[in-house]
DNA sequence: ATGAAAGCGCTAACAC
DNA sequence: GTGTTAGCGCTTTCAT
């Protein structure tokens, strides 16, 4: 039972200044190899674990990042979104590695932000998932003048280090696949892209893929709705009302997958009656049935890079750019067909 | 711009003393209402938050929980699993509304268990996800001396703060659903019962089904994988060489939509061939062809449980018991059969 | 009802 | 190469 053992008894134990010990601890100042091994020798025998509290008053740095994700608290619980859970994955993986520790916050209320725990922990920087241009948490999150990432957010804010995912490119790659496959009725599904950006990025692309090839853009229609199973299944309707549109793009492979229920409730066939192409690649999409063709993008890695941004921001190493765009690819799968002959 | 306002500051300000503020703050000791409230205004108008380093050393207490969740860095990654995300972002729920924080760990590899940050930052309690009986984490979690809870882990001890569902029950309840339809021939499919306590509680109640209906425990077979899509659906290669077989009841439903495509692709019907079970009713379960009859439970909830659990130990309130089991229920769709006419 | 002061465990400037 | 010491910002005991 070592309790609270600190550098004053290493320090004892070991016959030198705590001054020593904390030298050695950090690699600072000048010890001799000698002393050196005997304070780490006592530093195991005794089971001492440096005060990360003290040394956060010490130093301003807490070594702890924290992580903001704005949970819209519509009907969508975003709860079963795998996505988050793989950003966040790998925001803790590369914390980790750089002694960094993650502390989660969801913010389930836009009304009542409230980033004290930033202040009152003396947060080394935090990463900000899918924030909304214009919007309090952003102006707040700036406010607290300590290094930040936003990921997904789409900021005007041409300072604010940023990672998203080439969303335009995906939404453009999406849209021409069914374009060159003869497609011109092209529904595309959606959350609010006046609000969210990723959705906004993504249509952009579509709309210049109709642009680039000459097609008409009111051909072009917009499904807005939220991201969740539920809404993919639901806008199933207003699809077969439609009886022109022959291919649907959904920017979320949770949509997608909702779709496809009300498909074959509806028996109607995938690709035979309607071409589906979905976004994210999440691992579900390649076990539907026929097995989804969607635009891949890579939510671990995203985490990985935000995190990695957000560390040489706080150790004021170089940082190679503010902004880093991560590449999408598409991934043929089953669920489209050409209607060329 | 209130750079590092301190307790200080409010004290001059206010033209009180330090130990007043701290009083105002922690509603400790004698003060005035006036008082008060002047320190109070002080506060707000100097933009004071209270430093929780300075705190946690005086107190010894971080208000921080640690979230220990490791991943057997096998080859089904276990990222993409919603599961966690339903758990941690109940955890955090419960944690913030305590004024608690969640500090996020993934174990990725068994052999080096680094704990040391909970000494490091006075960490109050963890919660262990998913840890195996008698295994160097479990003791190590124990040698730690803090308030701990251990989430689906059937730990032996009983002295052990637990909190799982009710999984002997789910795999009773499906087994026993399946045998009420005529199937005798079912087979099982789940991670590694010998190590994983989930697993062997649920294919313990399958058991007890048979047992208690009075079938040929023998017909019974357990398909031993991991629990991925993928796993599932390298399942069906035995399932259709053995014949015998008329039902499966997946222990996940992860394994169960892995598999459903291998039944697609070898056009096998469900539940016409196949009666199909799986378990936990995550979100994409309702959305599978045929939509999944399986065996609920709520992972939200199982964080939420095991924080409130975690807290009141740590605050030493009564706490109401040392094990809390969920209960689950049968959710009952379309991939399921009955043999009996 | 309020204040003075000690001390939590550490880092870093400075002295030796 | 090593030691002394002054805080970092707070809580808490003990005076007043």
């Amino acid at each position: 039972m070592n309790k609270n053992v600190t550098i004053h008894d290493v320090a004892n134990h070991a016959d030198v200044s705590i001054a020593t010990v904390s030298n050695v601890i950090n690699g600072t100042g000048r010890v001799s190899e000698k002393t050196v091994q005997v304070v780490k020798k006592t530093i195991k025998e005794l089971g001492y674990y440096p005060n990360i509290s003290a040394r956060t008053m010490k130093k301003k740095s807490s070594k702890l990042i924290g992580v903001i994700i704005p949970f819209l608290t519509e009907k969508g619980d975003l709860h079963d979104n795998p996505f988050y859970w793989n950003l966040v994955s790998g925001i803790e993986k590369i914390s980790r590695q750089h002694d960094y520790h993650a502390v989660l916050t969801i913010i389930t209320n836009h009304k009542t932000i409230d980033l004290s725990f930033v202040k009152e922990r003396n947060i080394d920087g935090v990463i900000v998932i899918g924030a909304i241009y214009n919007t309090p948490l952003v102006y707040e999150i700036e406010a607290l003048g300590i290094p930040s990432v936003f990921v997904d957010s789409y900021l005007m804010d041409e300072g604010a280090y940023q990672v998203f995912s080439d969303d335009e490119q995906g939404g453009y790659k999406g849209a021409k696949y069914l374009l060159d496959r003869g497609h011109k009725q092209i529904a595309l599904m959606g959350g609010n892209k006046n609000v969210n950006g990723v959705m906004r990025a993504r249509y952009e692309g579509a709309k210049k893929a109709y642009y680039d090839e000459n097609f008409n853009i009111n051909d072009l229609i917009y499904i807005d709705t939220s991201v969740s199973m539920k809404c993919g299944y639901e806008s199933g309707r207003f699809i077969i009302d439609n009886p022109k549109i022959t291919a649907i793009f959904c920017f979320s492979d949770i949509l997608a997958i909702g779709l496809l229920k009300f498909f074959g409730e509806n028996n109607i066939k995938v690709p035979q009656n309607y071409s589906l192409i979905g976004f994210d690649n999440i691992e579900a999409s390649e076990y539907t049935a026929p097995a989804l063709t969607t635009i891949a993008q890579n939510a671990v890695e995203k985490g990985k890079v935000a995190t990695q941004l957000l560390i040489e921001q706080i150790e004021r190493r170089k940082t190679e750019s503010r902004k880093v765009i991560l590449p999408i690819s598409l991934i043929e799968r089953y669920s489209h067909a050409s209607l060329l002959k």
